[in-house]
DNA sequence: CAGAAACGCTTAACATGTTAAGCATCAGAA
DNA sequence: TTCTGATGCTTAACATGTTAAGCGTTTCTG
């Protein structure tokens, strides 16, 4: 959400790529397909996004020597640096969304966009994280 | 919404082309400011998608003399006929999507989304329009 | 009346969404 | 053991979102 970004664009970071390394802090380690469906962004996507945050030493990639056409991620120490850094500001926004929407209005509409989404693919629907997280509106 | 895209693909548009179409069928004509607001789509975007548009003779430009930096868009025969064709299919889906997931529901997200938008930004929020067009997911 | 500020619109540049295609690898069937 | 289909991932190409900048026009101020 663009109350976000300037405070990224400070870091030189975009929404997406923010959003991506929030994940791995979370996750620790994840395959790209499941990284892929857990920050709801489209292979091809997340494929170009984490050569980016490769070619800067933000994330690190493991090829498992059980499948070879599988990658696993983890967030580098530099990636951990800049998740520590600008996590206080996006969490300060956050709270103001918050504090401005309303908590119950945050949980209700994120459960109605659930009931949506369910509704409408049934299967491999993948529900971002409750409020208390960056959420992509 | 990825739903209408194939439809939407074997007549050549893509969902903003479409979005931008139906608001011109709809308002008549319009400056290319109020279009951008009313369609919610950001003016160097807009700008490139009518310039498409327009190459493709479904849109045209007026510049009122009244105010030389104005332009008006107005919707073409062209435009019109895609229009008639494609609406069938887009209001079948949306009538689908409207029956899997409740038409009450799809009202009171609308809702929800309305007070979020205007908590967010007070002023200067557009709602898009009511559950009956194609809305903007 | 002249100059400054604001407005309307466009373009450039970059990031990402999306679709299609391709390559390497794995799993399962014959 | 070999072959086929599926999987994981990447890249190309195109469309759009976004930010910054620029140009022409209008409005406002001194």
């Amino acid at each position: 959400m663009k109350h976000f970004r300037p405070a990224l664009r400070q870091s030189g970071l975009t929404e997406q790529q923010w959003r991506v390394l929030r994940a791995l802090a979370w996750l620790g380690e994840i395959e790209i397909t499941e990284l892929a469906r857990t920050v709801v962004i489209l292979g091809p996507s997340l494929s170009r996004i984490l050569r980016d945050l490769e070619a800067r030493r933000f994330i690190e990639r493991r090829t498992p020597e059980t499948d070879l056409r599988r990658t696993v991620v983890t967030i580098a120490a530099e990636g951990m640096k800049l998740i520590d850094a600008v996590a206080p500001a996006s969490e300060a926004i956050y709270a103001s969304i918050a504090r401005r929407v309303g908590e119950g209005r945050l949980s209700d509409l994120h459960d109605m966009l659930g009931v949506l989404e369910r509704s409408l693919d049934g299967k491999n629907a993948v529900r971002p994280p409750k409020p208390g997280t960056n959420s992509d509106e």
